[in-house]
DNA sequence: CAGATGACTCCCA
DNA sequence: CTGGGAGCCATCT
């Protein structure tokens, strides 16, 4: 069971970007509410908040079938959108295993392009945030 | 006005 | 690796 659903004011406050982060996601690739929460990168933003933000998109060009819950597996509620979910998906190529999973280590997505977050204002996936930052010195 | 209800994730057995 | 439970409250009916 869940608690604190976002409010009304912080999913519209959070959707806009939310979305632009989901947007990125492209085709064949899924993400995690989490991680697309990371790279909004505000305080604030949690993995529920994007599933609620998810549940009321309505722009079509929000691939909002492309966002997963941590274990790779669809999270809709309703029988019907999950398996609306898991067709479009599968229509992009994503495969589930025998236990309706997607394998992330092969579907994931690694984050947005390093440099539209630049510019826009966006964070980086943890992994690609810091890959490797040796010697600076 | 009270009660049911959450597009999640982490932690531990 | 899987399964179950906690988190702890604003909204909606």
């Amino acid at each position: 069971v869940d608690i604190t659903p976002p409010s009304q004011e912080q999913i519209q406050h959070f959707a806009p970007r939310i979305y632009e982060v989901v947007k990125q996601v492209p085709p064949g690739r899924v993400t995690t509410y989490g991680a697309v929460a990371q790279v909004v990168g505000e305080e604030g933003c949690d993995a529920r908040l994007v599933g609620a933000a998810m549940a009321l998109v309505k722009d079509p060009e929000v691939p909002w079938q492309r966002v997963v819950n941590a274990k790779g597996t669809i999270s809709t509620r309703n029988e019907r959108a999950m398996l609306a979910q898991r067709q479009r998906l599968e229509a992009e190529g994503v495969t589930f295993d025998a236990r309706d999973r997607i394998d992330l280590e092969r579907f994931g997505w690694r984050g947005p392009d390093p440099d539209w977050a630049a510019q826009h204002g966006y964070h980086l996936l943890p992994s690609q945030e810091e890959p490797d930052q040796p010697s600076l010195f």
